[in-house]
DNA sequence: GATAAAAAGTGACCGCGGTCAATACCTAAT
DNA sequence: ATTAGGTATTGACCGCGGTCACTTTTTATC
């Protein structure tokens, strides 16, 4: 006998959710605690793992909402007629992304490789990224021997080296965007060939 | 009155750290426990503590270690004659890199995004592997329009990329080395000028 | 050797994520 | 209305990383 998923479950979770969002808000996503969010959200402990894997699962939905929601703006945009072009259209991706230390470790934990088992938030949003790339750098001023998915993975790449090195002891005196430029610009305009 | 390190610190320092490879080498990297350290080592908890800053503070310091060693081999190979080539000779790095989860996560946070106060065991070697690449695709038969430093920046981009891959729910078919090769061969050898 | 100052080590304690057997609550069938 | 069988919630408890006021040991100085 299977019974359909009940109301009080579902708004159980979602003030979970909404208070999570809040208490991130008010104090960044590093600081948030699971006994703060159940607290608020007037449930036991047990209540918020029966809703939710760990807390990086909530913290998954939580970034990966806010990811989509700026990939809505980003992808409104029209194609990029050059590297700093592409890479301004980037930008408020890249911002959000290194706005913290710890969102961008829990980024690079569930990007790519996220659990085998089921594609989360944050893959997704990848995936979503990559097909914006891809459409943005196909028949564009850009190289085109090889694909413009294999174009859009590579600048992926890129993005994530260059967010690196921002939290890195050695280059953190250029900004990412200074990083990256140089990157994409041998990337998409090689000028030679071998 | 400054007083130099004395010799039994010396001596627990090395004791926990020849405790915790035995382990490692027993158990695997995620299941070390500070407690079976300091129980094995013979010393209290806070001992540990006054040694090292942190756990992941030892975790870099034997994967570090680890990898150094690797590059110790690495490195006597000769310049690689092509994409394959290269690839090949990177193989021990990548196999170690991605023989557990815990440790790619743990390289990724240290590699570029190294703590900002110092640099870490992990960071300097991959300023090491930087420059091996660098040595081995200088005057070699790839692309010659922009630094050898910067292709081999490129080229760990790609690594990353790759071995995250490896880990991913949506391409953990492919191997590691399948996917890397055509990412290098864009890189290394554009077939295009725009 | 006695003394003082610094280094090294101790272990009870805390914070916080995560578990699980027990309980409360819903809803469909009678 | 009662009951049965599932769903949802509870909170005491655990594991494990990390802290800190305190004790022990070493060493320089007289």
């Amino acid at each position: 006998m299977k019974k359909p998923v009940q109301n009080r479950s579902k708004a159980t979770r979602s003030r979970l959710i909404s208070v999570a969002t809040e208490l991130i808000k008010k104090n960044g996503y590093e600081a948030l605690r699971v006994e703060d969010v159940v607290t608020g959200a007037g449930v036991a402990k047990g209540t918020f793992f029966s809703h939710f894997k760990d807390k990086d699962a909530l913290m998954e939905l939580c970034i990966g909402t806010r990811i989509d929601a700026i990939l809505d703006q980003v992808e409104t945009k029209l194609k990029p007629k050059d590297v700093t072009d592409l890479v301004d259209g980037l930008l408020p991706l890249l911002n959000f992304m290194t706005c913290e230390r710890y969102v961008f470790d829990v980024i690079l934990r569930y990007s790519g490789a996220a659990a085998v088992e089921e594609i989360g938030a944050i893959a997704m949003t990848f995936d979503r990224q990559g097909k914006v790339l891809a459409d943005w750098l196909a028949d564009g001023p850009f190289r085109n021997d090889v694909s413009s998915q294999l174009l859009a993975d590579g600048v992926q790449a890129f993005l994530i080296q260059a967010m690196a090195l921002k939290f890195c002891a050695l280059h953190n005196s250029q900004s990412t965007v200074e990083i990256l430029v140089p990157y994409l610009e041998a990337w998409l305009n090689p000028k030679t060939v071998v």
